[in-house]
DNA sequence: TCGTAATTTGAGTATACCCTCAACTTTGAG
DNA sequence: CTCAAAGTTGAGGGTATACTCAAATTACGA
């Protein structure tokens, strides 16, 4: 077993940015290949969840033979990862992290997730839970981008009630979202439950 | 594709009991086998989640060969929801639903699920949110549970309160179950998070 | 234009899994 | 004791998966 480990040229900067040491040019055929098979991912993932993105699927319909994928990719997991980061990304209320997001923004931001892109959140849920035993970079992975999360949570409370301490604020963050995260898992085992309904009551009660 | 399917020894009640007419008898040793099997899967599940319990593991376990599970188990899937559903009404404060069981009481068997057994919680969860797509027959037995529970907790919310109506109660238990569900999950992806305290918590303000 | 290094190929490896079945052995009621 | 039915065997079928690698091809800076 070795500590190090091979760094993709999907993990360096588009156009050469030494890492370590190691500079690695990027031609531009890579590049689209990248991006090609990042977009195949989403589109895959988004159709049919976990179980319709295998590699084969994926280079099939990146038009790349599973060789190119692993020039470019450590794993299929890393590219599913990615994928689903960039999912969650795109519905935050303040990416740039200014700090002027309300409660309300932030579970809007959670709901729309998971409205939008259903798919792509039972993955996100999935990975979650099964990623628990095996792969432990994952695990921390999740766990910080949860933590990152509550501390937005209990942030934005903080702001709308300045009584709160910080740690009953970030006690009320964990719940809420807990809550949260249960409704949208609820919803995931039966399409008719009113997800958003109870997510916003959920909500008022616990902020 | 045919809509019957085939009853295997294991579905019946010991001892022969006819069932759509067909009668089958039982052997001492078919009945020691089984329970061996169970057993065995309830070992592995408790020790190393779905992952450890694979086929030849539990076979191996109950000192079995594969067409001697199949003889009595339809699918492995079969067992493995057994045990799970064991293993929750193991800890049922009021197994005999005689309808005297208060919120707290479900609040604190749902903690005891997870806390006393923890591989098994999460094999409840991976099992609920990786039946959805592929089979259907799992994922309505896990709706079902599902509401029975939601209704129990509603039960008890208006025996305790009893200007309740039966709609708000029904919130305010999947509210309250999606609060635990998600909490529960919380800690299966950071075991250092306090389960309960926090369960507690969301209870005492949900109910 | 040249040569190095990035990229692509695609057949193949390795592996793991659930499950089947025809032949054989054991059970236990009558 | 008999014998039909229950139970057992164990090799192997079938299928899927993620991933590898040596060799061929292509891009592009110098």
């Amino acid at each position: 077993m070795s500590f190090e480990r091979t760094l993709k040229k999907s993990e360096y900067d588009v156009q050469a940015i030494p890492l370590e040491g190691i500079a690695v040019a990027r031609y531009q055929a890579g590049l689209r290949t990248e991006a090609r098979i990042v977009d195949a991912t989403r589109s895959l993932l988004a159709e049919g969840g976990l179980e319709a993105a295998t590699l084969k699927a994926i280079c099939e319909e990146a038009g790349v033979k599973a060789g190119s994928f692993y020039n470019l990719f450590d794993s299929k997991e890393e590219v599913v990862i990615r994928v689903v980061r960039e999912s969650i990304d795109a519905v935050d209320p303040d990416p740039g992290g200014a700090g002027t997001d309300t409660v309300d923004d932030l579970v809007a931001a959670f709901i729309r997730f998971f409205v939008e892109q259903p798919e792509m959140a039972k993955v996100y849920v999935i990975a979650a839970v099964n990623t628990e035993t095996s792969d432990n970079g994952a695990r921390r992975r999740f766990l910080r981008h949860h933590l990152r999360r509550v501390e937005r949570f209990a942030d934005a409370m903080m702001r709308q009630d300045r009584s709160l301490t910080s740690d009953t604020a970030t006690m009320r963050a964990e719940i809420l979202l807990g809550a949260l995260d249960g409704l949208a898992f609820r919803w995931t085992i039966d399409s008719t439950f009113e997800f958003e309904k109870f997510a916003l009551e959920a909500a008022s009660r616990l902020s």
